[in-house]
DNA sequence: CAAAACCATTGACAATGGTCCATTGTTAGC
DNA sequence: GCTAACAATGGACCATTGTCAATGGTTTTG
């Protein structure tokens, strides 16, 4: 598929999809016609841009992002760095949700004050 | 307490507390001497900027702390905005936490995928 | 009292994550 | 075949969140 729907279907904007491309997290072919220029995406580039925006919400950069998705693909070679690094973004999406939910206690705690507040 | 000991204290650079004062997050009085321009800031400070802490870590940008941080000053007049900020703040960070563990389970496959080619 | 450490202010710089624009070319629909 | 919509490329631009350096003054300390 073209540009144009992988933006459709991944609600993110041509502009963004050639800003990921260019930073590696996703890639595309040549296209068969030799009278344009136009890029072919595969359709998984799809799901990967779903993950793409899942991993940010976790709090992974561009870069480790990057380096992520190319464990996913060829995972042979350099294994000892990749599990390393898992482990490491693994501990830190869990503290990053302990840290969260307590916040989250802080959030409601706040609404609570401030329910009273009004009742009184 | 003067901007040094609150740096110390929270473990930001003075520029950065700088940087949140001039954006709202924070604030300092004038100080008793007059000799200088030194600012004086308070002890709860350092417990506000652990609280800016946490929230930058739930998602919250610079500009909505304030709002929030705000609403706990004087949450008297617009208690109706507050609320309905609360709420949809609350919602927020309950679903980028759901979100975040969905991809923590995404990274624990990848692990555990890793783990299996590396026996193979 | 001299030097080191501290403070305020200003403005430049930087990284991150995009977004927008202009230009040029291509394709699709009427 | 004309026009609208789509695509590629390059570079400018933007907001956010800080960080750094220069300058000029103040305080602390040995």
């Amino acid at each position: 598929m073209r540009i144009g729907e992988v933006a459709a279907r991944s609600g993110l904007s041509r502009d963004t999809i050639r800003f990921y491309e260019r930073n590696g997290l996703i890639n595309s072919t040549k296209g068969n016609e030799r009278t344009n220029s136009y890029r072919t995406y595969d359709a998984e580039v799809v799901a990967r841009l779903e993950m793409v925006r899942e991993a940010q919400n976790a709090g992974f950069t561009i870069a480790e992002l990057k380096m992520f998705l190319r464990q996913l693909e060829y995972a042979d070679g350099n294994t000892f760095d990749a599990d390393a690094f898992l482990q490491n973004k693994i501990a830190e999406v869990e503290h990053k949700i302990e840290r969260a939910q307590l916040f989250l206690g802080t959030l409601r705690a706040t609404q609570q004050a401030l329910a009273n507040k009004v009742k009184k």
